[in-house]
DNA sequence: GCATATCACGCAATCGATTGCGCGCAAGAC
DNA sequence: GTCTTGCGCGCAATCGATTGCGTGATATGC
């Protein structure tokens, strides 16, 4: 009765286990040691030219693969970055992580990811492993920390831990590449002033968040610049998410009355404001001005194109990861970062239609 | 002169590296050998209440942590799975991969990933680790397949890689979870007609992928079952894009006459479309109807919303790495899967207005 | 009371790569 | 011809967890 000749005992495993050649097969062929083997293929000077070739020469025809586990055994290092992120669904997020790949693989480092947001134990498990060599720094995209960390940190150790994309306060003891919210936030406000507008709104984001504060911060900098009242009802409690924007427009529609401008804390809440406003006919930015902050993909195709702030994702990825592995490394140490923000100015922040009421 | 302490030699690494216990301390501690450590650990039966309890006890004051690469390097297993993803600013990617994340966690498995689309040299580098036991699985979405990878499953090897969210030509050896990429179009088409267009193009990808393939064949068919003609001039090239579809809408304007109604193929183009189309003037759906293909976030809030398909990622997420963990771990082994899509209907495919001219 | 069975645990090898130390050999110095 | 120098390379320990095998102690059988 044919069978398979395999089929005996995990066939699966057999077809997978047909492993890859190691340092000693390697040095078998070559006809010297292991040792030997390791000093050529990293490049030691201690193997004559001759020697290194064979080696070489071996490993290429063998196709040796170096295993990642026994070298970070051995050596105490991963080459793997941890980045701690929120939420992917949110295009800011996975611009962002797409970059921070790309720059790491530049940097010869490769990166597991956790999110935060769902469950709370699988970040703080795969962070500990910091202490364990299983990875070697930690990028923080939001304001959350697993506890172990910031504990040490606070207790004055200096470990590789970088936060990017959300702000950090001084003084924390957390290493940050980010922007200047405030001042990016008051910009657009500024612009929206410039444009006109005289009552101008803030649909802010959860206050439990410091970037939510910051931006609230610059709304009210670039008003008491232009000794605008700031109104206990043009500060709209909020959130960063579509629902959030849509909830924002059903009360300002209930209410009756419009501000002049509306300053978004993202882009998410604006889109949400905006499709609700104008699905109870309001023209923007003939009736109302919005604006947001993010600059995701879709802001250029909205109706109307959103006036937003670019969050420079690309630079704050490789500016961050720089900054961690030379943390790793040690070495020349970098600093605390600013990246420059930029303006973009569409047609959602308009001046609007003269025939509105102004004040 | 005050200096720092520890000034003097790699201080940063002394921080770092107070190294966590490893399995020999938990021993001493509990007064144990390490493979009894390991075997409470574990949960293994030759181990006495008495003694598990005393080390459980001594690993947790401890804080004891495994170190992942010593039970890699052992186990000649990583619990890791890599995940090939092709574009993380597709929110179709960067939200199929937040569900791979979780549902990854859920059974036990990390993940890394890799872009395909930045350098080809990483994601190859990376799914050579298969062999090496650096990683456990491969998670394919999208068309692309390393070479290696690809050339051992032709010859028949049964290697534990999975492809979802991209379509997978039957008979290629590849296990795959996926949905029915012709019937969905065609059911979007389906829906167009039902509202009475007649003239109905495709806006398609580029048909170097299977996935735009699938899609044309699709409207091909529903164009069939309703007898309408197919026509050359309403099969439209285009891309995926953003830009591409705007390109298109920018011909079409061009050549002055419009179709009843475009199926594009996908979200992405369609908003580049109706973007570039609203510019000119033409109303959607009144003038022309619209339909995508994903159900991004987006499309729900885009003016007018867009009918689409909705990708189902979550179940695709979750039934892929189900499949790709029974492949490395054995056991009941599953099957290849087609997923049920949805079809989602918005304003943009909405009948149209009566004064449009019908042939 | 002695032999066997059973249970709980330790010994030591193992996974694969790295590296301090030292050995052998050849060239150069005298 | 002997001694020194140094280059090229191998030996063996190491990183931390796992596991087959074996051992000592206790319980059970008769």
């Amino acid at each position: 009765m044919p069978r398979k000749p395999q089929d005996e005992n995990t066939p699966s495993k057999e077809s997978v286990r047909a492993r890859s050649p190691t340092m000693a097969d390697i040095a078998r062929l070559a006809g010297v040691s292991a040792s030997t083997v390791s000093r050529s293929l990293a490049g030691l000077p201690e193997i004559s030219e001759e020697t290194r070739i064979r080696v070489e020469r071996a490993a290429q025809e063998a196709g040796y693969k170096i295993n990642r586990h026994a070298r970070s055994l051995r050596l105490q290092r991963s080459a793997i970055l941890l980045v701690l992120i929120p939420d992917l669904a949110n295009q800011n997020y996975s611009d962002l992580l797409m970059n921070i790949d790309r720059a790491a693989f530049e940097l010869g480092y490769g990166i597991m990811i956790g999110h935060t947001n769902v469950d709370l134990e699988r970040p703080d498990r795969l962070a500990d492993e910091l202490f364990t060599g299983g990875i070697d720094g930690i990028l923080l995209t939001s304001g959350y920390c697993p506890a172990r960390i910031r504990s040490r940190i606070e207790n004055g150790s200096r470990l590789p831990v970088v936060r990017t994309m959300s702000p950090t306060e001084a003084g924390s003891g957390i290493a940050s590449v980010q922007i200047d919210e405030v001042e990016a936030a008051a910009d657009v406000v500024r612009h929206l002033i410039a444009n006109g507008h005289r009552r101008i709104a803030h649909l802010a984001g959860p206050m439990t968040e410091l970037v939510s504060q910051l931006r609230r911060d610059g709304w009210r900098r670039a008003l008491a610049e232009a000794g605008l009242p700031e109104g206990q009802d043009l500060l709209l409690p909020g959130g960063f998410h579509l629902e959030d924007g849509k909830a924002v427009a059903r009360r300002l529609i209930a209410a009756g009355t419009l501000p002049d401008a509306i300053f978004c804390g993202n882009d998410e809440s604006a889109f949400g404001l905006m499709t609700e406003l104008k699905r109870s006919g309001v023209r923007i930015p003939n009736d109302i001005a919005v604006a947001g902050f993010d600059d995701l993909t879709f802001s250029q195709v909205f109706d109307p194109p959103l006036t937003t702030v670019r969050l420079p994702r690309r630079e704050m990825a490789e500016a961050s990861v720089l900054y961690l592995k030379q943390m790793i490394e040690g070495g020349a140490s970098l600093e605390d970062q600013i990246v420059p923000h930029e303006l973009i100015i569409r047609e959602s922040s308009g001046p609007g239609s003269p025939h509105r009421d102004r004040s």
